[in-house]
DNA sequence: CTGGGGAGGGGGCCC
DNA sequence: GGGGCCCCCTCCCCA
């Protein structure tokens, strides 16, 4: 089961922002020196500067799931200790967008969203997230708030995404507006790890290393991933014919490429 | 076609 | 309640 079960996805063709249109954002929201932390800045561009397309959807929701795909056991192949990475948490608060500050006006904190007026919260909230859809009818009247029975729901106004809670909303917004931008190529990201981990593509670190192997790696997930190249089983079996693949990518292209059937 | 690396996104958990 | 970190997943590309 994805684990985005709270949100529920329309199809779109892809996933990844249109980094081109950040080029032409303006000079202010890039910064000219890389590599330090202090520079990971998290500038709060207007969602329209970063993505003038953000009201597009830019989802793919996997329909793909294999119901044949199933984790198998798969006994611990971390090393011991896998080496820290950098320290991620010392990006500087003004710097690392920490606080989920959302992208541009200056204007309410969003802790402003906490009341328990749908008028305030929709007043307030609207101007500290630009991507907030409208009000669900039972967040615009009170009476419908507060009715147990009637499902809360926040949309988002760019992809129409619908949370089940407002700091998963909050959260995804944060997708749309792409606050965190990389000071060397300008690409933006909606948090400050990600482009910590971008920054890495830039300075060739790669602070996770194989125990098995000579290799090492910038994202801890891909770390993951070769792990369970020096493993016999696999994670992902395919129940036909008990192959096991390291990636639910390969089980599904063994699947759609036609399961023999036989086991190998 | 398959396997694997690189890069990135999303949501949950925990502090 | 918010934010950082972690895990899982996907896509692209290449050998």
């Amino acid at each position: 089961m994805p684990r985005s079960f709270l949100v529920r996805k329309s199809a779109c063709p892809r996933r990844r922002p249109n980094y081109s249109e950040l080029h032409d954002s303006s000079p202010e929201f890039t910064f000219q020196q890389p590599y330090d932390q202090a520079h990971l800045l998290a500038a709060i561009p207007p969602p329209e500067v970063l993505n003038p397309t953000a009201s597009l959807p830019t989802l793919i929701w996997d329909s793909l799931l294999a119901p044949q795909a199933q984790p198998i056991g798969w006994p611990s192949l971390l090393p011991p200790e896998v080496p820290k990475a950098v320290e991620l948490t010392s990006l500087s608060d003004e710097d690392s967008g920490k606080g989920s500050q959302p992208p541009s006006p200056p204007s309410p904190a969003p802790s402003s969203f906490s009341s328990t007026s749908a008028s305030s919260l929709e007043a307030e909230g609207y101007a500290a997230f630009p991507g907030l859809g409208p009000l669900p009818k039972q967040l615009s009247g009170l009476a419908g708030a507060k009715d147990p029975q009637s499902r809360k729901a926040f949309n988002c106004k760019y992809c129409n995404k619908e949370y089940v809670s407002l700091g998963a909303l909050k959260m995804h917004i944060r997708s749309h507006t792409l606050p965190c931008v990389c000071g060397t190529c300008g690409k933006a990201f909606s948090r400050p790890w990600l482009l910590q981990g971008h920054v890495r593509t830039h300075t060739g670190e790669k602070p996770f290393s194989c125990s098995h192997c000579s290799r090492a790696f910038a994202d801890r997930s891909n770390l993951r991933a070769h792990l369970q190249t020096h493993s016999d089983v696999k994670k992902y079996q395919c129940k036909t014919c008990s192959r096991t693949f390291s990636r639910m990518s390969l089980l599904h292209k063994h699947q759609e490429s036609g399961c023999s059937g036989g086991p190998r």
